[in-house]
RNA sequence: GGUCCGGUGGUGAAAUAGGUAUACACGCAGCACUUAAAAUGCUGUCCGCGAGAGCGGGUGUGGGUUCGAGUCCCACCCGGACCACCA
């Protein structure tokens, strides 16, 4: 390692000063812990970024900082911090502006790749760049397909028909994060007046054509099989509130029961309907099916003549409408000639086909409760259907009814209030069998397959022969080890093999013309090398499977590969499991996680869902019993167990500027290049910061930042001139001189504010907290008090006033600082630390050998510690109130009784004056902040 | 339509087991330094009345609880995020 040459500016010189200090933190491997080895990990996991559009903006580096911040906190706090980076490269987004700008996605990401890394290195985190990744990497995606081929094995990927979002300008399917409302767009593009309406369209994120369904076989993931413990697990895990609100929502958990109605469509044959209202079931007038519903062949070819001629449209009509008519509020339907019976009232109801009935959600039927249910209610109005009220409470000539009540026109339920009847009436259906208690659930099976070139292809062959013989990999020797027992499935999955692991990875082709096709196939179809492969079972020609998977599914377990990445010890290779066992299970479930909160549904679901089929599969089972190898090292003992991947997330604020969001449409994007070269990274990092609360967001203006830049300066000025009015003979007396009396109270004030707020991530208030701290040690260095350190040289002291600052203050300020400004804090701690040249009273560079030493940087310094009796003044400002009303100030000793307080109190002629000689009535004390005097 | 978050000076924002509202910063004004400007430093800066001490008002609106409410409760208005015909 070369020598360190320290500058020896005067002027702060972030320039200068930044890229010197990140090629010697890299260069001695300063954020580069040895992950065999230590012994306190911790996993700080920021969301990386998918490269697709021109580069990081400045809320991307917001994101980053504030999780940096954290990771260089807990650094200095003594862990072992881990912090990657990497890129999330494949998928719609790159393919996108890969689309936009004419060229081929994968010479784009070459371009994208150097400038990300280009622009993380700028900001100055303490990424390990040893550990880094991309998606897009063979040797990651390999893994991806590896992970689809487990599930596949183990019965949580099929396939099967589905209706998907489908863009006919794009002419490609859309992912759902795609398809967005119509009403947004339009309050972006004009702020003014407009509101979000209900049945607005679905429009496509690109083009802003309306969105249709198609139907399209698909693979799945079996993610509802989760649903109850990815629920339940969220109790576990410390997350932010709205995150973990937001997942239950998702995830929709109903309690109801299952119905029958008995019809007569068939001999014995009835309709199953969900419904959360039991209390409601007496109300039922009608029924309804989806469009999809499984019994509606039938019902057409029982119906007769013109009848069945119209269902027949009608179905045709609702399956292909697009999702903008079929979201109208006009409930439309058609009346069908079959009916059903009320299990409960034993009334004759008529069946309906509506498509307002969703065929995803519960049973694709439902009972009609026109008042009770608003849609029930709009539909029975259009259709003249009987509504009858059997909750009463509401007005049901104008509306329907869905509060509680209590039961009317209900047979021997009247009376009851809607909650004891919901349990009331479930009793009795169940001993009646004529029902079931259910839970029904929002969450879906996940789409995996997308009809798009950037991807990680689908490792999944299919051969015509087998499948015509019925046989699949399922009927394959290995797949007697696997417990799939479902016959239907393995019917289902007739003619499908995975791909041999051995033959991973399925290399993505390069294609000229990667635009997606339109007609539902992706552009991978074209290439007959890649579609041609031989059956893995009879050997027979057969074809690949060309979708590639979600860009989801990339990014559901890349923590899992982050610490594994180069780490080949021992038994475990790269080439033989994903993630190396011992490293594993040293780092991880994740200890803290920043992110975004538009990735709570998701990206946190999905993983969550890997994870626990991980977990199922035994791929978190290191134990020496386990095939998958011994355990070694010190484990740590995850505070959530096993079950989660992410034992702390925090979903950080959006950062917007001048108002309002930043967008491409409204041309507010901000770079961060231009700033960090006029201010340098330090600055940004801790303007960012300063903008507002970490998790609430905050608003970027450019005259904000000066501001920060002057902060950063007065810190330069005063250590530097602390540094050079010192008179080196005495150095050894300064550095013994004890703090005492505010000064020393203001240290451990600050040293305990600024750690505690970067623990619950505030980082402005720790960054004013610094501010205030700085602006005391300027004023007594201007100043010139003496009162505030120990003995000195008075005539020493006219001269060299910041001297009055001591080496103490100077170096706890700048381990404050440090994790917002890493370059210039580690610049100033060096200069500090540097030993002094005798002869010339100077200050000599630090050499190669003391910065090799094992702890040179600042950032692997202790963190300060504080005295608690410390932190607290000696004496506080009472505030003494007349009937709630401040009148007074007064400054006493803390701890002062309530007694001595009141007699304090009642001396002030302010307080005095509004008494007026009336008798207090009473005395309010909170010790140490006010007393309330009330006549 | 649902869920969640927010609304505090000219601006970004502090302050919540209920206890000094506006910390910190920006901007602005005045002053110092300068031939001048920039930079820097100092002083002032919630609003109204007042020369001043001081008095009164003030955290989206209207109520409520309380000795005391930015904070808690009820109703409403506005903004944002996510979800959305979920039975």
């Amino acid at each position: 390692m070369k020598s360190k040459i320290l500058c020896d500016n005067h002027d702060y010189n972030p320039g200068q000063i930044e890229p010197y200090w990140q090629k010697a933190w890299q260069e001695s491997a300063v954020y580069e812990p040895d992950l065999l080895v230590v012994k306190q990990p911790f996993y700080n996991l920021m969301m990386f970024p998918y490269p697709s559009a021109e580069g990081l903006h400045v809320g991307n580096m917001y994101a980053f900082c504030g999780s940096d911040i954290y990771g260089r906190f807990k650094r200095m706090q003594g862990y072992d911090v881990f912090e990657p980076i990497g890129l999330d490269g494949f998928g719609i987004h790159s393919e996108n502006f890969a689309l936009k700008i004419g060229q081929h996605p994968k010479n784009v990401i070459r371009r994208t790749e150097a400038n990300f890394y280009r622009q993380l290195h700028a900001i100055g985190n303490a990424f390990d760049w040893s550990h880094r990744l991309e998606t897009y990497d063979s040797n990651y995606y390999k893994w991806t397909q590896w992970i689809f081929i487990q599930l596949f094995k183990n019965g949580l990927a099929y396939r099967a028909k589905a209706s998907v979002n489908w863009c006919p300008s794009c002419k490609t399917v859309l992912a759902d994060e795609q398809v967005i409302n119509k009403s947004k767009v339009k309050s972006q593009k004009s702020k003014v007046g407009t509101r979000v309406l209900p049945g607005d369209r679905q429009v496509c994120e690109r083009c802003q054509s309306p969105v249709e369904k198609r139907e399209l076989s698909q693979w799945f993931f079996k993610t509802t099989a989760y649903a109850q413990r990815l629920l339940d697990g969220l109790n576990k895990i410390d997350w932010s509130e709205k995150v973990k609100i937001a997942q239950r929502n998702w995830l929709g958990r109903s309690d109801g029961v299952l119905l029958k109605f008995s019809s007569d469509i068939e001999r014995d044959s009835f309709i199953e309907v969900f419904t959360t209202r039991p209390d409601t079931i007496y109300g039922a007038t009608f029924l309804a099916l989806a469009p999809e519903h499984p019994s509606l062949p039938l019902i057409i070819d029982k119906s007769k003549g013109l009848l069945r001629q119209r269902i027949r449209e009608y179905v045709d009509y609702s399956k292909n409408k697009s999702f903008e008519e079929r979201r109208i509020k006009s409930k439309t339907g058609i009346k069908t000639n079959f009916h059903g019976v009320n299990p409960l009232s034993g009334e004759k109801v008529s069946i309906y086909i509506a498509d307002y009935v969703l065929p995803s959600y519960g049973t694709g039927a439902i009972m009609g409760v026109p008042a009770h249910d608003q849609r029930d209610f709009e539909f029975a109005k259009e259709h003249g259907i009987e509504i009858i009220e059997v909750v009463s409470g509401g007005d049901i000539s104008k509306e329907a009814f869905s509060g509680e009540g209590i039961l009317v026109n209900s047979d021997k339920f009247n009376g009851l209030s809607s909650n004891t009847s919901i349990q009331r009436i479930t009793q009795h259906i169940k001993s009646k069998h004529i029902g079931t208690t259910s839970v029904t659930w929002h969450l879906r099976d996940w789409i995996i397959s997308r009809q798009r070139y950037w991807g990680s292809p689908i490792p999944i062959i299919y051969c015509q022969k087998c499948g015509d013989r019925g046989k699949s990999w399922f009927s394959t020797k290995e797949a007697k080890k696997f417990k799939i027992l479902n016959l239907k499935f393995k019917i289902e999955m007739a003619g499908w093999y995975p791909v041999p692991e051995k033959d991973l990875p399925v290399e993505l082709p390069y294609i000229k013309n990667f635009k997606p096709t339109g007609t539902g196939v992706s552009p991978l179809a074209q290439d007959p090398n890649f579609v041609k492969v031989k059956c893995p079972e009879c050997g027979g020609e057969a074809r690949r499977e060309t979708d590639v998977s979600d860009t989801f599914l990339d990014s559901a377990w890349y923590f899992l590969r982050y610490p594994s990445i180069g780490m080949e010890n021992g038994k475990w290779k790269m080439e033989n499991f994903p993630w190396n066992p011992e490293i594993t299970w040293k780092w991880l479930p994740v200890d803290m996680y920043i992110g975004g909160a538009e990735h709570s549904v998701l990206h946190l679901l999905y993983s969550r869902f890997l994870w626990k089929v991980f977990y199922d599969l035994g791929y978190f089972d290191f134990s020496a019993k386990s095939p998958k190898g011994q355990l070694g090292g010190s484990a740590k003992m995850p505070v959530s167990g096993w079950e989660e991947p992410f034992t702390k997330f925090r979903a950080h604020g959006l950062l917007i500027s001048k108002g309002v969001k930043m967008s491409k449409s409204r041309g507010n994007i901000v770079t961060p290049d231009a700033y960090i070269e006029k201010y340098g990274a330090d600055t940004l990092r801790c303007y960012l910061m300063f903008c507002g609360r970490f998790t609430q967001g905050g608003d970027f203006r450019d005259s904000g930042i000066e501001g920060m830049s002057r902060f950063l300066k007065r810190i330069w000025r005063l250590v530097q001139k602390n540094l050079k009015l010192r008179s080196f003979p005495s150095e050894k007396k300064i550095e013994n001189l004890k703090l005492r009396g505010e000064a020393e109270y203001m240290m451990h004030k600050t040293i305990k504010r600024v750690t505690e707020d970067i623990e619950s991530l505030d980082y402005n208030t720790a960054i004013a907290a610094l501010m205030e701290w700085l602006n005391a040690l300027e004023e007594r260095a201007v100043g010139g008090s003496e009162s505030a350190v120990g003995s000195r040289n008075k005539k020493n002291l006219q001269t060299t006033n910041y001297e009055l600052v001591t080496r103490e203050e100077v170096e706890t300020l700048l381990l404050l600082l440090a994790p917002f400004a890493p370059h210039m804090t580690e610049e100033l701690w060096q200069r500090l630390r540097a030993p002094i040249n005798a002869d010339k009273n100077q200050r000599i560079s630090a050499d190669a050998n003391q910065q090799k030493s094992a702890l040179w940087s600042i950032h692997q310094q202790p963190w300060p510690k504080f005295d608690p009796k410390l932190a607290e003044s000696k004496k506080i400002v009472l505030v003494v109130e007349v009937n709630g009303r401040v009148r007074d100030k007064i400054e006493v000793d803390r701890g002062i009784d309530r007694e001595e307080a009141e007699k304090l109190a009642l001396k002030s002629n302010k307080v005095t004056k509004y008494l007026q000689n009336k008798r207090v009535k009473r005395v309010i004390f909170v010790p140490d902040k006010l007393i309330n005097l009330v006549v």
